[in-house]
Formats: C-alpha cells, structure tokens, sequence
DNA sequence: GGTGTTACGAACTAGATAGTTAATTAACGT
DNA sequence: ACGTTAATTAACTATCTAGTTCGTAACACC
C-alpha cells in the first residue's frame, strides 16, 4: 500500500491554480482597481500562496492584464454566437440591442474592469498583443444589418457600424457602470429589477427610432 | 511705510493655498484613480508641503470628498444657465442634449473622477453631506419639455425625465469615459476632432427620434 | 526506488506611503 | 511694539506592499 490514500484529488495542478488566481484576481481587481488591489489580498482568498502568482504570473500588472485578456476573450466568444441576420434589418438591430442591454447586465464585473482600464487610458490593454489586435465581430454583424437597412430603405441616417454600436454600447454600458453615483444623486438604481424591462425596451427603440432617421432636423 | 513691500503678494493665504491643494488633488485623482493618487506626489506639485493637505483637510479620503464636491458644484451651476424653455419642444431637446455633448466634451476630469467614483460604488459621495442631498436641476428642466411636448402631441414614449437624461448623458459620458478601450479595440478616437461634429449631431438625432415614438414596435 | 522537473510554501526585504510631531514664521489687532 | 493665532516647514514613523529567497514535496518517467 502507498502512504498516500489513493482516493485523494492531486495535489499539484498546474491548471486549476492558474485559473484560480485568475479568477480571484479578476474580482479583486474589479472590485479596488488596479492600484487599490493587494496581492496579498488576492492570495488570502486562494488556496494558494503569494508565491504562485509571481510563478505564473510574473508580477502584479502581467497577472492584470492576464485577467483582461481572459474577460476580453470571453466576451468575444459569447458575440461570436449573437444570431439575428434571420431577422429583418429593424428587428435585428432592436433584438441586437436588447441582446447587449442582457449582456451587460450579466457582466458586471467585467464592466468594472473596462472602466478601470479606461483611467489608466488602457495602458494594459496595449501592451497586451492579444489585445491590442482583437477586432470585434459584432462591427462586421452590424454592417450588414445597416446595409440590408438601406437596402429596404428602412435606415436613412448617416451613420456607420461603429456609431450605432457605440450608441447602443453607452446606454447598456452606462447604466451598470454608473449605477452608484446616478442612484446617489438621483435616488433612482437603474440596475434594479421594476426599472430593467422599461429600460431593455428603450435601447432597442432608441436604436431603431434614430437609424429610421426620426430625429432628423425638419 | 511698512516693513514689506506693496507690491509683494501676501506670503500666507490660506485661501489661496486650500484651493491651489484641491486643484492639484483633482487632477491627480483624476489621473491615477483614488488609491493611485500620492499624497506625496500632490505635495510635490504645490507650492506648499505635505502638512497642509492634512492642515486643510484631515485626510486623504477628506481631500478626495472635497474634490468630489467642488466638481459636482461646478457642474450644477453651469446646469442652472440652461436656457432652451424658449425653443419648442422637440429643439429643446435636441438643444439640451447637445449641449450636454459639449459640456462632457469640456470637463473630461469630472468624468474621470465620476468613473473612478463609481468603481468605488459611491462610497464617497454618501460620505458627503453635501452630495447625497444634491438635486439636479437638469431633471426639472426635462419634465417640463416632456410635458410640453406630450401636450403638443410631438413626445409619445413612456420614458420619464430621469430616463431622458440617462438616455443622453450616457452616449455623452461613454463617448469621454470609454475612448480609450474603444479607441484601442476599433482603432478609432470617438473623441478626436474629425467626429466630434458628426456624433454631436448625433445625440440630438437619437433622442428626438426617440421620444417622437419612432423605434416602437410595429 | 531513484532522478530530474514542476509545483509549491513560509519567511523575509527593500522601498513606498499615509499620516505626525514639533518647531517656526507671517499676519493682524491693539 | 507686542502678544496671539493662523499658516507653514522639515524631518520623522509605523505600517503596508510588491516582489524574493530558499528550501521542500509531489509527480513523471525509467
């Protein structure tokens, strides 16, 4: 017989200790920024030790950036599954619409992280080589839809792919990022559940109302 | 004839030294985030010492708080100067929203410091008397051209003046608070020069066409 | 069952950082 | 002139924090 009880999970694994640290770090840094993160704190919260992450990781901002380019592919993965070209141009913009407004509200945490990447004027991101060339499929998507739009002559503006992303983005991104300060000053949380049908609505008739060309001057 | 010279400036303000302190503390916050900022290294670009941030203010957390609400104070009182109640309702609101294009577009370190505020979830802002009781008079101002344009029959959506204002303060923030993930990952600078007109136009176009009802279903 | 390699842990360090102590000087009223 | 107080300075400290040192134990392979 062995010393060691057969029956016991290993002990050692490469894998589950680097996603592990991942996944920790991921929400310590969402939750402090990058500065207000302790590495200590991240390695309180594991299994592991302080030691491990500078064996996978190096240092406190390769293992950021490790973290961002983990939330960055994932999110990619899920707009790589958006199916809405079966759809006529009006209602594939206002479903993609309502299908980002859903995704951010399931993704808080990798909301925080843009934002805190945007403060340090995504200085990780670009030194980050997956990340720095990482295009998005939801341009190409929303390129079609526009120009099947104008085919018909439903979409009159002038706007491009990356406008009306952009417009539909800010709302969805907007609400959840700022959430807390728009909640202190206007006593209302537009993350909250009586305010979340209401709003889903109002991005998908937002877009398409303004690619119809409706709000143009008379 | 005194002992000192006219014309020399007075050697103690306090006035003027409490206000060069948070002026060097915004930007400083604004550009490393609240755990980023050195206290140290705000000290070293005044003209005075590292005593008199905790002369004046007690403490970090108490300078960032104050910071906070000299920037929210700014912003209310250029909000108060809004004058578009002359114009009919649909330009009033392509006015109004406009105009808050332009003032995102004017105070990027408000925004920075609103972003940084909210990866902290406000926690500062309740701190403060001052803010957590701080109306807008902006949400007045949109409750009544929605209800002079409903009355004209122009505005048909559900939405209220707090939507309204999320609506349009969200392209505004976004297209500031996020240029640089955005600019990074679609190579584009939503805040250069050569699509400032084009995406000004079109947060007038989007909530104008919005509140005329165009987007609802069919 | 021995050997090399990969994974791991405890304790340590150098430098940074918020906050303090205590002495000093300018302004101002009288 | 002079005393009082508000404003200011330089040097100091306790603690925190990213990153390291060095030794050890599990695993794979033969």
């Amino acid at each position: 017989m062995t010393s060691q009880p057969a029956a016991r999970a290993r002990q050692r694994d490469a894998d589950r200790t680097r996603a592990e640290i991942l996944a920790v770090a991921r929400s310590e840094f969402a939750r402090n920024g990058y500065a207000g993160a302790r590495v200590d704190e991240i390695a309180e919260l594991m299994r592991t030790t302080k030691r491990m992450i500078y064996y996978y990781f190096g240092s406190k901002e390769r293992l950021y950036i490790a973290v961002l380019e983990k939330a960055y592919a994932e999110v990619r993965d899920v707009e790589r599954t958006l199916d809405v070209e079966h759809l006529a141009p009006v209602e594939a913009i206002r479903t993609l619409a309502e299908l980002t407004f859903d995704h951010h509200d399931a993704h808080r945490e990798f909301i925080k992280l843009v934002a805190i990447e945007n403060i340090h004027q995504a200085e990780h991101i670009r030194k980050s080589e997956v990340l720095a060339n990482l295009g998005t499929p939801v341009l190409d998507l929303i390129s079609r839809i526009l120009a099947a739009g104008r085919a018909t002559g439903d979409f009159v503006t002038e706007a491009d792919a990356i406008d009306v992303h952009m417009m539909i983005s800010s709302f969805c991104f907007f609400r959840v990022a700022n959430q807390h300060t728009f909640g202190a000053l206007f006593g209302r949380d537009m993350t909250a559940g009586e305010h979340r049908a209401r709003l889903r609505r109002m991005v998908g008739e937002m877009a398409v109302a303004y690619l119809r060309g409706a709000g143009a001057r008379a």
